[in-house]
RNA sequence: GCUUCCGUGGCUCAGUUGGUAGAGCAACGCAUUCGUAAUGCGUGGGUCGCCGGUUCGAGUCCGGCCGGGAGCUCCA
């Protein structure tokens, strides 16, 4: 493997292999110096803020006098190609604070001069020099310009705030990317592409899944075959809910003013919930479904023997998103969340959080999704005791051990409220959702006064959790729409089979085809169209429909069906009884 | 919410330095009746997101608003 010596913090020089995923930011960022050179030379007035390398490239955000855009990206490519050829060696000194400063003054950099001000007392500050630009820099860095190279490309431009405050001056984030060889470089371009191929709101608007429309900024309208697919995973949730032990509930979606002030929202989430005035009282739409759970608990008296009290609801809630935040379905102001809070004893919690793992578990690998865990523990200006948190932590550790699942602990990450498990799934080119969570409440119970009769005749506080799977059935769709590109499988598919007929003459045939499926509860369409067979093909290829049959002479003569599927093509001739057992048993199995 | 870009028939887009709109697909009609990813011909369809301004004249320039994209921030 190919070594290559790069300069480290401390100026000292190390040689580090090329598949080393230091080499990759390190040439990264000394790209990210080259496009700030070239930017000095380009704009001299411009100040330099921070340009580190990020997971797939690099960014440099500056403070620009005059506005720039993307199309001044040739130029500056063209400038930052000229600095790499001049090879100028990348030069590592050091100052003391004091001169530092006085330097970062003298360049008028006063962005810098605000980083070195929070660099700790006593510390040399270090900087990276090539040529006439000089740079306040942690490094590492490569040793000369030239070895950049010429994989580099700047891709986008974006408003970013000074230190990611939205207090502060909004600068100019430049984003760029760089890679060691012209083909990683095309390879990850073409990656991107792939991408946003897959955009579930591209994809949504061509299978005509689901839309929006001004009338209502960031809440979806399901149309036909969206609504097919979440009616699909609303019947599945329903199945393994009822098989675990769960029941189902359904509470109001707007309610009254008093109930979420006891509940906190009122106080703490005002900001994001839709309120109204009715008849000189304050009612607001629910943002969550818990308060509505809570009542349902306090309906009747509860007895240790009722515990645990597995209760699951569909809740459609709503949020007052900002509108920079919407996106597509994956930042909605009104989904649906498959909620599930379980009341229960202390000595529960392992059993019953084991149970939601097992449950998220098994709905994930069902779509082929992999998942990692993360543990969040108790927060800073949490409320509960010491030894709740004692318990509930512990309690969900034992669950996740019990699982013989590995997880990441994300210490004082935990709402105040309780400690939870997040589940983040990572789909067919590699991106990570959080979806799934667990979270352990000790807030309600006790501002509603939760109680139960314990077996030694005392009234005892229940634990909570709130639990979600899909998270939200509308950002869950959106996943898996990316995840397959829009081919789902066969039992999600809003369109199971298509049957094309060669030609007018075959429309009955056809028609009883269609008929004998749908009677099996197939979803089935003709394609009754006087196109040709061609035709009919390709558009029913791109609808992503699991499988098309062919019906012309020979098959209504022989009473089959030509098989053609979305992944094999043609299959050839069976009998409909054939194909109709395949296919249902297909389903069954929810094979991907 | 902030920065920036964008908003033209159902969809994807073109529209040069301002001279009151165009293509392909779709739809509809006619012909074709066809065996595994694009048959041909024809017809209809747009107050160019909305409001205001500049101009003899605005899809094109300016301002405001609405909506969307990218990113930032946010997601008790």
């Amino acid at each position: 493997m190919d070594m290559v010596k790069i300069t480290m913090h401390d100026g000292s020089v190390s040689e580090i292999a090329k598949d080393d995923p230091l080499y990759l930011s390190t040439l990264r960022h000394s790209c990210s110096h080259v496009l700030a050179q070239a930017i000095k030379r380009l704009y001299p007035d411009a100040k330099l803020a921070i340009g580190p390398s990020i997971a797939d490239g690099f960014y440099y955000d500056i403070d620009f006098a005059e506005p720039i855009s993307e199309s001044d990206f040739e130029k500056i490519e063209t400038e930052m190609r000229k600095i790499i050829k001049e090879n100028e060696k990348i030069e590592y000194f050091s100052l003391p604070r004091e001169e530092a400063l006085k330097l970062m003054e003298e360049k008028q950099e006063p962005y810098k001069v605000e980083l070195i001000q929070d660099l700790p007392e006593g510390e040399l500050i270090s900087f990276f020099k090539q040529g006439e630009f000089t740079d306040l820099c942690a490094g590492p860095h490569l040793q000369y310009t030239k070895q950049v190279g010429k994989a580099f490309k700047l891709q986008s431009i974006a408003g970013a705030y000074w230190r990611g405050s939205e207090k502060n001056k909004m600068l100019t984030r430049i984003y760029g990317t760089a890679f060691d060889t012209k083909e990683a470089l095309e390879e990850y371009l073409h990656m991107m592409e792939e991408a946003r191929k897959r955009d579930h709101r591209k994809i949504g608007k061509e299978l005509k899944l689901f839309m929006f429309n001004e009338a209502g900024p960031g809440f979806p309208f399901f149309l036909p075959n969206g609504m097919t697919v979440k009616n699909t995973l609303i019947d599945y949730w329903r199945d393994i809910h009822h098989k675990n032990g769960y029941v189902e509930v359904s509470t109001p979606i707007i309610l009254n003013r008093k109930l979420w002030e006891t509940s906190g929202h009122w106080d703490h989430y005002k900001e994001n919930m839709y309120t109204t005035l009715i008849d000189g009282e304050d009612y607001a739409v629910k943002p969550m479904n818990c308060p509505g759970g809570v009542l349902i608990y306090q309906s009747e008296p509860r007895s240790y023997r009722d515990l645990p009290l597995r209760v699951g609801e569909l809740g459609i809630v709503h949020r007052h998103e900002k509108s920079g935040q919407l996106h597509g379905l994956f930042r909605v102001r009104c989904f649906t969340q498959d909620d599930a809070h379980i009341f229960m004893t202390p000595d529960q919690i392992t059993d019953e959080i084991l149970g939601v793992i097992r449950l998220i578990d098994q709905v994930y690998s069902l779509f082929g999704f992999k998942y990692f865990v993360e543990l969040s523990t108790r927060p800073e200006n949490s409320m509960g005791s010491d030894e709740d948190w004692e318990m509930a932590e512990s309690g969900l550790k034992k669950a996740l051990e019990k699982a013989g699942m590995e997880y990441k602990i994300n210490e004082g990450d935990g709402a105040f409220y309780g400690p939870k498990i997040d589940f983040h799934l990572i789909d067919a080119i590699g991106r990570e959702w959080q979806c799934g969570t667990i979270q352990l409440d000790f807030q309600l119970p006790q501002r509603f006064e939760l109680e139960y009769m314990g077996a030694d005749g005392e009234k005892h506080r229940p634990i909570m959790i709130h639990r979600v799977l899909f998270g939200s059935i509308e950002r869950f769709i959106g996943i898996l729409t990316e995840h397959f590109a829009g081919a789902f499988p066969i039992w999600v598919a809003p369109v199971q089979v298509k049957v094309l007929p060669v030609s007018d003459k075959f429309m009955d045939y056809a028609m009883e085809v269609a008929d004998k499926l749908d009677a099996e509860g197939i979803r089935v369409e003709v394609d009754k169209r006087s196109e040709k067979l061609g035709w009919k093909i390709r558009e029913a290829q791109q609808e992503k429909v699991p499988y098309m049959l062919v019906v012309g002479e020979k098959d209504m003569n022989d009473k089959t069906v030509s098989v053609r599927s979305r992944k094999q093509g043609d299959e050839g001739a069976v009998t409909l009884c054939e194909f109709m057992d395949r296919i249902k048993k297909e389903i069954a199995e929810k094979a991907n």
